[in-house]
DNA sequence: ATGATGACGTGCG
DNA sequence: GCGCACGCCATCA
């Protein structure tokens, strides 16, 4: 995994408006990575500690969160999603219907 | 080198 | 809407 890919992808992953929330296939693609969903998921797990990085703005296409309800970090995404004003179920699920970011 | 693993996605039943 | 099987790609034991 070279350094340039990773930039890419949480420049891309900056470009989330509060508020809204994108998911990591599109982010994915967006990176110029069609199939590298997998990719930014372990990005931002590998980095986890904020660089500024808004990675809670990140879930996956089924519109859930896709981190394990009993881990801490599942509870961080989820609250700091609500304090933006995003409706979150106590499970990590939301709609993407309505909170989905459009490029 | 090889198979298992995971912050994923898509198609089907 | 949910669970499952498969496909994908980089790590890791």
């Amino acid at each position: 995994m070279d350094e340039a890919t990773l930039e890419r992808i949480f420049t891309v992953v900056a470009l989330v408006p509060k508020g809204r929330v994108a998911t990591y296939g599109q982010i994915a693609q967006l990176a110029g990575l069609p199939r590298g969903s997998r990719l930014v998921g372990r990005a931002l797990g590998h980095v986890s500690r904020d660089g500024g990085v808004p990675w809670h703005r990140i879930i996956n296409a089924q519109g859930r969160i896709s981190i394990p309800a009993s881990s801490p970090a599942f509870v961080l995404q989820r609250d700091r999603l609500r304090d933006e004003g995003v409706d979150v179920s106590s499970d990590g699920k939301l709609s993407l219907k309505r909170y989905q970011w459009v490029p």
